[in-house]
DNA sequence: CATGTAAATGTAATCGATTACATTTACGGG
DNA sequence: CCCGTAAATGTAATCGATTACATTTACATG
């Protein structure tokens, strides 16, 4: 493994011509860029990204906080973020707290530490004390669950509106007994997806029901079937069940299916995020659909701008109503 | 962002002693221990992992090299070397190819410019040759799909094993037309289950027919309906089917289900990994189960074996016929 | 041919740690 | 009080690049 001292002195040139050479710089002659060029291919020298990162004091690498990536709602954001990281010769290293506060630490530690040059959250449970004092020297970007007026530029969707749509389309076929499967309240989306459920009853005349909104711990596909264990206890039950995850609802319609229950005629089934497998299910879920690669691609081009130092606008994208067999015999 | 060079001033230490203290060293009297903590704590002090990294000449970085994070059989792998990672004080790099030799030789140039200190490569589709080229110098694991004879050590399980119980079990159950929905025979891992299937036919006197061997291009949801639709396209249509993955069988039996036909009655359904929707399905899915989370910490701990210089044993792991719904009214 | 200017190349400081080796300090025993 | 040894601390080289600034070279012009 060759560095670019025993480049230079093979090709009889400094090391400051050889590294105009890798970089690419226009003010070395053809003739010492082939005498170097041939050095380096004769040493099989590859330039040390620590002695490079080390002396620019950046390490090209983005940290991306998920919960966990067995949610697939994180995939195509992923993707998205991934893709232009790479076009921009960044790496994303992808932790999974997995809700557990000591891992974020570590994680956070990585950017104090200069290990990575910003992050991009996605972790509804992040500690947003330590994210927001994090942010007053290094580069954060919220993607998907964010904060209000925390100075944290973020980019999501109109969780509030999306959950109005899906309910109002339960509401027009005639549904009055709608049940709600959310998650913590002290997560906004949560909050504001159950915002929206309200505001759609409520607009319909239809008095919001406490006993029929239930709150997963998590969003997992365990949590989506205790919670339609429940709803099935019920003495009044519900005619149609709005969940605020694929996951959740894929979930419950397990349980559902193995009552021999049918969907949607005994219960209509509505879930949120528009994952692969929401097509795969008997019946077909009929969810909302988030942009998730544009959601990464623009998480991804925000970071990079404010690690460049640039001011960024936080964004909110369209949503959009999937209508499928859950909801329509 | 103060370095060590201001902590040891503030301290009135020399940096050396700062650095021994942060790295919890006795040689340094109770004092001046208590002196130079104060001072890392008024300056906020956080060791450059850049300086250190340039100098101990490693990254502390591995590199997870997988097809696609679509497939969740990867979670449970990624999480099990991720905690044994982060127990040793490394983190991960996730490097989705997407079959794509560019990305590869991306990632692959990671290391060899120090960013990363080793591979775990999960890619059936690498490029081998590079792979064990890699090898001679830097640290590298295959796990799951493997290369017999490469020197690249692996951690995986015996695949014609486990696809010959899962055959055998069709076969019990009265089954004689037993089609298989497998990958491209380039992969070892296909090649390995198909020989597992024909070795289970042919036991039992089944003649192998090739018309009822198929081959997905990829592992995902629609290409497991792709070749469920050849498979009802047929004459003679089979009355069970192997999938050497659970994507390509949940993808399979939402066609089986779309055309209204009944699993396990009308066509039984057997998968491969056991990954959470597999028991989401309607009916469940009888699969194998391949010990993920295990193989995934053995993965990296060979790993930092290896990068540490020790000598490093290949591993088989054993799998599980994990018979559901799907195969057993 | 001297000279000025631009192009090419080199010198050496620098990024922020670690650590071998050197030096100083502390302290118990004679 | 001196000395020897161990403990504590310091000095400075080092890892491998980048880059400001200095120097050399090339070449056109008068």
């Amino acid at each position: 493994m060759a560095n670019i001292q025993q480049v230079a002195s093979l090709a009889g040139v400094s090391v400051a011509t050889v590294s105009r050479v890798v970089n690419g710089q226009i003010t070395v002659s053809p003739k010492t860029r082939i005498k170097v060029e041939q050095a380096i291919k004769e040493l099989n020298y590859e330039p040390s990204m620590l002695g490079r990162n080390l002396r620019t004091s950046e390490s090209r690498i983005l940290l991306v906080l998920i919960p966990t990536i067995s949610n697939p709602f994180y995939l195509e954001i992923i993707r998205g973020i991934e893709d232009i990281a790479i076009s921009q010769d960044y790496n994303i290293l992808l932790c999974q707290t997995d809700t557990n506060p000591e891992r974020e630490n570590i994680y956070f530690n990585l950017v104090r530490k200069k290990m990575a040059d910003g992050i991009i959250s996605m972790d509804p449970a992040v500690n947003i004390e330590t994210l927001v004092a994090l942010s007053e020297h290094h580069a954060i970007i919220q993607c998907s669950e964010y904060t209000i007026n925390s100075g944290i530029p973020f980019v999501s969707i109109d969780n509030e509106g999306a959950s109005y749509r899906a309910v109002k389309h339960l509401i027009k076929l005639g549904h009055e007994k709608i049940a709600l499967i959310n998650t913590d309240e002290k997560y906004l989306y949560a909050r504001q997806r159950q915002m929206g459920y309200q505001k759609a009853l409520e607009e319909h005349g239809i008095p919001v029901d406490q006993g029929y909104i239930f709150h997963a711990q998590q969003i997992g596909l365990e949590y989506g079937q205790q919670a339609m264990k429940k709803i099935l206890d019920m003495d009044e039950m519900p005619t149609a069940v709005f969940a605020v995850s694929d996951l959740l609802a894929i979930g419950a319609l397990k349980e559902i299916n193995s009552l021999g229950l049918k969907v949607p005629d005994d219960i209509a089934l509505v879930g949120f995020d528009k994952i692969d497998f929401s097509n795969m299910t008997n019946p077909t879920l009929t969810t909302i659909a988030q942009p998730m690669y544009k959601m990464g691609t623009l998480a991804a081009k925000m970071l990079i701008n404010k690690i460049k130092g640039e001011r960024v606008e936080s964004i909110i994208l369209d949503h959009e109503l999937v209508i499928r067999e859950s909801t329509s015999g």
